[in-house]
DNA sequence: TACATTTAATTGTCTGGCAATTGAAAACGG
DNA sequence: CCGTTTTCAATTGCCAGACAATTAAATGTA
């Protein structure tokens, strides 16, 4: 368990490393049982609440869980493609939110990451992606649909799209692009009849994905992009010079 | 500060979760200082080594920043693309070492993203980027470097290919991706052999993006991707049946 | 055997305190 | 009046010891 420290760090920091490196390096396995805080602190030579807060940073990153009671302690966890995937979701919505990415940027980034799955999507889409495509484009027809809703729907639309590759890892970027771009989204999709549009291409799509024609569902996604980035920029526009809109 | 909380859960999680709903939406900012410890501790009437964990939370994510002395406390961090990517990588890392995740999905993931980016590539490559593309070919021509070397420089030399695409957001992704995947590489490019024509196609690579030709650059990238792909299925096989090998 | 009770181990939390750090104010000297 | 040094107060980092809550196993009992 003890391996060579870093100085110049905060001891729960410095503690918190060497356990986190142990599961790194595979010495200590998934669903393997860390000593107990006692013993830790006597191990690193320091207090329980010292330790007890090394337990925390690496329970916050999900490295670890922890029980109480006869048979508890802290576990190594299975790292879990859902549970990297949150704190990517999260990580990248307060980046977004926190640097003034502007959103031709972010909605280049998501398309590209869009288009370069969507090849093996319509090879190896299952019914089942069909199916939740549909049902989401249905949903987005509805008239009166809050924004956060319709943008909801289509943050769905697009998982199943990018789900239909069939590739976890895929999965998980993508999901994270796309989900963290939501708040972006919410802002010009106010206009029923930018909607119309959107989902217009949605339709195309989901009809190319279930004629395995990856060529037209890339067209399609490629023209969803362009539409999308004009929206941004005519949003833009609108903020920037809103007096002459009044004129 | 204080929000609805979440029973049926630890008080440091409840504690670290509102503060982190308060940053998320927006009514902590870049920079802003929390309450000290004491404060907090009173504010949500816990004592303050049960503070210390939820801030110990925070910091472990990065979102929180703290300082001694006069002025000292908890700080907002701003999340920093670098940050985030770190986290990216040692969570794919793991995740790809614990999750079983085959050679072939990996492989796939990382070249379907790459692709994913080699159009803008071609077109905003820098003479920086190419300089890198270009110094890391020439170390991977040279004689008896170690594997881990080898595909560092591999890892280096797609960087910069990602990079070359100026979009933080696609960085950020991409290199998740590709530098997750490097302990997998390891195995796979451990003959003089399979360098050489690694080294043919990054050469190809960087040709192609030098000419700003996306086109010959994605071929020359999806050629990569089916030799990758054929060296693990052959270390694969060799691994399944090493007797046959020796008869 | 089946069920209730006790027990031991472990984490969760609290109280109270001291040490280390650090910026700012106060004191001092020119 | 200005610059330097000293002091100080606020804050986090860390510790010792204790008690509560929880939980599974051991134990006792019908």
């Amino acid at each position: 368990m003890r391996t060579e420290l870093n100085p110049d760090a905060e001891l729960s920091a410095q503690i918190a490393g060497a356990i986190r490196d142990c599961i790194v390096a595979g010495k200590l396995l998934v669903d393997a049982r860390l000593p107990s805080e006692a013993e830790l602190s006597e191990t690193f030579g320091v207090s329980r609440p010292t330790v007890r807060e090394a337990l925390k940073r690496l329970a916050a990153q999900n490295l670890i869980r922890t029980h109480r009671g006869a048979t508890g302690g802290a576990f190594v966890n299975r790292v879990s493609f859902d549970a990297v995937q949150e704190s990517l979701v999260t990580s990248s919505t307060l980046l977004l939110s926190m640097n003034a990415i502007d959103f031709e940027t972010a909605c280049e980034a998501r398309y590209a990451l869009e288009r370069a799955c969507v090849a093996l999507a319509a090879e190896r889409r299952l019914p089942d992606h069909l199916a939740t495509m549909r049902a989401e484009i249905a949903r987005q027809a509805t008239d009166d649909l809050p924004d956060t809703t319709f943008c909801a729907s289509d943050v769905a639309f697009h998982r199943a799209l990018i789900d239909a590759a069939c590739n976890p890892i895929l999965s998980l970027h993508l999901a994270g692009a796309v989900q963290a771009m939501q708040p972006l989204m919410n802002m010009i999709t106010f206009r029923a009849r930018s909607r119309q549009r959107i989902v217009a291409q949605h339709i195309r799509i989901a009809d190319a994905i279930e004629a395995r024609d990856a060529g037209r569902a890339d067209a399609a996604l490629a023209e969803l992009a362009i539409y999308t980035t004009e929206l941004g920029g005519q949003v833009r526009a609108r903020r920037a010079a809103p007096v002459l809109r009044e004129a």
